[in-house]
RNA sequence: GCUGAAGUGGUGGAAUUGGUAGACACGUUGGACUUAAAAUCCAAUGUCCAUUAGGACGUACGGGUUCAAGUCCCGUCUUCAGUACCA
């Protein structure tokens, strides 16, 4: 019998398909594991063979959780709202819906064909308005809550309305907008319906504000800050300008100090954990007021600056102070006489390109203002600056440059000739010379908070760090001046869309006021639209909808023609970005298709599932994504909706799979000639360069060629890196008459990123017909560390192919089933269970690839040592179906068991099996291994040094010299030295 | 620049606590089977020297610790990823 591996896969997936054999029950004994992939958007181009590398991951993990006895969750659906779709819906005019229920079919049955284990029960689609709903419900929780610092969580709007009403605002600590007015009760009370809302938008989790946005023209849209790469968008290459819009935005910087603290209690990577923690940019300092001192020139107005700094500890080291070229303070301060120069010098920086101000940190550039504030303390005069160093988007837009603790307030005062005094107690700093004069001119910036003192500094003389810090925050807020501060350099994220393909909000508009509709009407579906653009007066395409008004009458969406402002209101326009579907699907998968309707998750399911013990995916998401679910389940924990604080327990980040692309080089004076990789090096070196040239000169008629590179096909090459040349020529009408030189042509090997322009895709659906889903799933894990970038090439996967039929060959022949009861070898046990070892220990390191090769040699030597025996190659089976499942179903059916492999218990590692009786010693003289040396395991130190010094290889190798040393380390090795 | 990860044969990679470097595969070479090819099987395969026996070198580079270093320490270089003057 042949390993017919094309009917044996199509067999059992059927068998899953029809038994539900991975359905997960809300109800079980066993304890629960909830392992998920992060689910794809299904693309027009469809799966390549990089897609399945973490679902092959996660499914092998979630099988083997099967076998250990947990009750699995392992669900799979569709992040189905996208760009993509709607471009290609303007494109073509077909409905964004009709091409994603296309596509998501071809993923189902690319999907399906690999022999997953997902429960597909439970799928979900964020652009199906039975999950979308869940969305816009939770973004009315948003509305909903504010965020109280004093209980630190998100609290029903309710509650503040009642503060509102008895005490006003001044009681309230809340994650609010900065510039809202004091009032009281009484106030409160009196302002009108209108006036209350807004007052309230400026503590909603989700608010409206009128925000400046990064406009793109080209896609009419707002980008978020993580969608623009070096100035154009991440999605197109467009370019962004600046302009003022009104968005709804996600308040999610209330939460910055729970989404750090919380990194300590997930169990994801070191590195994953610093990215979200730089995102999240957290600094402890305080905030300080400078007033400017004022002019003739000035205007009657009193102005202060403000600024942000994490060393109040320096304020006495204060030279000047600099302000970013947009600081709205800067036109109104600066004098008469330094008018020209500074608005010349905000004309340059303005001109200059984020990219040019990146690329060029060294360059030193500012001007003076003619203005200068007043030193808090000493009362002297601080000149006031404009830098381009200084970011108008960071803090304030302003700092308080001390150049003596920080290099780049040093660099500038150098450059400028501003003074740098000290406030350093320099003998204080370790390693440096001692009594060094505390004037002493510096020769860069002491920016160490450690092991010195503060000097020159008044009331903060002698003391660290952090007791000067305490103590000048504690004289600011004597002199009003100032306070202990936090900033983050997370900002609250843009929730807006000007796109049709994505959730519709439940918003509605009275006297331009946002109202939501009450969540017993949603969804609120998407209405139809005739184009998918812009309109013409650059409205959203929702814009274009004509029944897009809500009646509150009748609780229905209706004709635009029907907006009277009185009963019937215009809608939001505005869609939602791509990342509020996947901020929550994760719960949506707990509950059970059957029981979906009413709730988002019932209760006992959230309770039962808890959260994602597993989840893996792309590094992609390491800051949108990761963060934003973060938010959003906090938020939902808060107002009581679910139990968890964190939404992944484990994380683990695939590596991405590359492309080995293919070339060969076309000769430049002769565009119809092609050559070699190998002629190529023959010619460029200059030992072969001769007979090279020559032949290369007979085709061409060229003494000097040139050459290039050509991308081929790398379907069209073969293991041996041989191009296939009648492909090559019927590949493209301008390589019909291709020419070659030689007769077999070896291309040029090169790894890139996978990608249709390069030509080195490779479509899972080829190798599933061709070497099976086991050996897909297998190569993709042997090709190396899961969290490893690593290049595909398909010669390899014959190696794994080969395994798959030797293992076939040690339970079947010609003639069926040659698996007998045959009393397993002592050698057999060994290998067993060496393997069970080794196969456990790998999988929960995540370390696929080395389980690979360890079964691999399992069968190698099961092999060799001729093993027929059932009770050695029924538990075998078990340890590879995770990895290897339609072949581990086939041979257990064979093997005359009724039902799936996927629950048989893992079989027990018994220690007893690997206990040797002896170990080939490696003898090493001077750390250098010469021979080996099989000795009993129980054998003495004294003895082995015995055994070891009177064999003859030992003599020969010591040439008549005497050891100085002897090493021996039982079990292990010896080693004489000398 | 900063932060993180990495650098091992022709290729992908292995070596879990310092103890036989290169497991397992791919590729290559030779052989068996075959009219032939495919498939399958066997053998060799880090580099260099040597007929053999054997020897020298070898985990990016330069030092160090140790009886013993791919693994630990110091310095340098390179690649990839994240971040972008964060006050």
């Amino acid at each position: 019998m042949m390993y017919d591996f094309n009917t044996i896969e199509k067999k059992w997936q059927d068998y899953w398909a029809k038994n539900q054999t991975f359905k997960a029950s809300n109800t079980s004994n066993k304890p629960k594991y909830y392992v998920l992939d992060m689910f794809p958007y299904p693309s027009g181009a469809g799966l390549h063979v990089g897609h399945p590398l973490g679902y092959i991951a996660s499914d092998i993990y979630a099988r083997y959780k099967r076998h250990k006895g947990f009750n699995v969750l392992h669900p799979q659906g569709y992040d189905s709202f996208g760009l993509p779709a709607e471009q290609y819906a303007i494109q073509t005019g077909q409905h964004p819906a009709i091409t994603t229920e296309t596509n998501i079919a071809t993923y189902r049955r690319q999907l399906d064909q690999i022999g997953f284990s997902f429960d597909w029960s439970r799928e979900v689609r964020t652009s199906n308005p039975e999950y979308y709903k869940w969305t816009q419900w939770i973004f009315i929780q948003l509305f909903e809550s504010w965020y109280n610092n004093d209980s630190n969580k998100a609290e029903d709007i309710k509650t503040l309305v009642s503060k509102f009403e008895a005490e006003g605002n001044t009681t309230v600590n809340a994650a609010c907008d900065e510039n809202i007015e004091p009032f009281t009760a009484a106030e409160w009370n009196a302002f009108s319906e209108v006036e209350k809302q807004e007052v309230l938008l400026k503590y909603r989790l989700t608010y409206l504000a009128e925000t400046e946005v990064n406009w793109c023209p080209a896609l009419g849209t707002v980008l978020a800050n993580d969608e623009i790469v070096n100035g154009v968008s991440e999605r197109g290459g467009h370019p962004v300008v600046r302009k003022k819009m009104t968005q709804w935005s996600m308040r999610i910087s209330a939460y910055a100090e729970r989404l750090l603290q919380g990194l300590d209690t997930v169990d994801w990577t070191d590195a994953l954990k610093d990215i979200q923690k730089n995102w999240i940019g957290k600094s402890v300092g305080a905030s300080v007021t400078f007033n400017v001192i004022p002019t003739e020139q000035s205007d009657e107005e009193s102005h202060t600056i403000s600024v942000f700094t994490t060393r109040p500890d320096t304020i006495f080291g204060v030279s000047f102070m600099t302000l970013a070229p947009e600081h709205e303070l800067v036109s109104q301060i600066t004098t008469a006489e330094q008018k020209a120069d500074v608005e010349a010098y905000i004309e340059k920086t303005a001109k200059r390109s984020e990219r040019d101000r990146m690329a060029d940190v060294k360059t030193i550039s500012g001007v003076f203002t003619g203005a200068y504030a007043e030193h808090p303390f000493s009362k002297e005069p601080i000149p006031i600056w404009i830098g381009d160093y200084v970011l108008a988007s960071y803090g304030t837009g302003a700092v308080m440059a001390v150049p003596c603790g920080d290099q780049r307030d040093f660099d500038f005062a150098k450059h400028f000739g501003i003074p740098i005094p000290n406030i350093f107690d320099l003998s204080s700093i370790k390693g440096s010379s001692e009594n060094s004069p505390p004037s002493e001119e510096l020769e860069e910036a002491f920016t160490s908070k450690d092991n010195v003192k503060i000097a020159n500094s008044d009331f903060l003389n002698g003391m660290n760090y952090k007791k000067a810090s305490k103590r000048a925050i504690y004289e600011l807020e004597q002199l009003q001046q100032g306070e202990g501060k936090t900033n983050y350099r997370l900002r609250d994220a843009v929730f807006s869309r000007q796109r049709y393909w994505g959730e519709p909000f439940p918003v509605y508009y009275v006297n331009g006021m946002p109202q939501m509709i009450d969540a017993e009407h949603l969804p609120i579906k998407l209405p139809e639209v005739e184009k998918y653009l812009p309109t013409e007066e650059g409205e959203p395409p929702l814009g274009r909808a004509d029944v897009w008004a809500w009646d509150t009458t009748q609780s229905l969406v209706v004709n635009n023609e029907l907006i009277d402002h009185k009963t019937v209101f215009p809608l939001e326009l505005n869609t939602m970005p791509g990342w509020a579907g996947s901020s929550w699907y994760f719960f949506r998968y707990m509950e059970d298709a059957a029981n979906r309707d009413g709730v988002f998750a019932t209760e006992d399911a959230l309770n039962y599932w808890e959260n994602v013990d597993l989840y893996i995916g792309g590094s992609e998401h390491a800051t949108g994504h990761l963060l934003y679910s973060r938010f959003w389940v906090k938020l939902l924990k808060d107002r009581g909706f679910v139990n968890v604080e964190e939404p992944f327990k484990k994380l683990i980040n695939q590596g991405m799979i590359l492309g080995t692309s293919a070339f060969v080089y076309r000769v430049n004076e002769r565009r119809d000639v092609f050559i070699s990789k190998n002629l190529v090096d023959a010619f460029l070196n200059s030992e072969t360069n001769e007979e090279a040239s020559k032949r290369i000169l007979a085709v061409t008629g060229t003494e000097t060629p040139t050459f290039s590179k050509v991308h081929v096909d790398v379907n069209f090459v073969n293991a041996s890196d041989e191009l296939d040349i009648s492909k090559f020529r019927n590949w493209r009408a301008e390589f019909k008459h291709a020419k070659f030189i030689e007769d077999k042509i070896i291309v040029l090997r090169e790894v890139e990123k996978m990608s249709k322009s390069k030509y080195n895709v490779v479509n899972p659906d080829d190798i599933v017909a061709d070497y099976g889903a086991d050996s897909l799933r297998l190569y993709e894990m042997f090709l190396g560390p899961l969290e490893q970038y690593k290049p595909w090439n398909t010669a390899g996967i014959t190696g794994v192919h080969g395994f798959l039929k030797k293992l076939w060959k040690l339970f079947v022949n010609e003639n069926g089933l040659k698996v007998n009861a045959a009393e397993p070898t002592k050698d057999n046990l060994k290998t067993l269970h060496k393997t069970i070892k080794k196969v456990e220990e790998d999988i929960e390191n995540f370390s696929f690839n080395t389980s690979v090769s360890t079964f691999m040699i399992a069968v190698n030597e099961l092999t060799a040592q001729k093993c027929t025996s059932k009770e050695i190659l029924e538990p075998l089976l078990v340890l590879i179906s995770p990895y290897a499942p339609h072949i581990a179903e086939e041979l257990w059916s064979q093997l005359g068991h009724d039902g799936s492999i996927s629950t048989v218990d893992f079989p027990k590692f018994e220690a007893s099996h690997l206990v040797e009786s002896s170990k080939k010693y490696p003898i090493s003289f001077n750390g250098k291994m010469r021979f080996t040396l099989e000795l009993p395991m129980d054998m003495s130190k004294d003895e082995i040094e015995k055994t070891v010094m009177a064999h003859e290889k030992t003599i020969a190798q010591l040439d008549g010299r005497t050891p100085k040393k002897i090493i021996v380390v039982p079990g292990k090795i010896v080693n004489i030295v000398g």
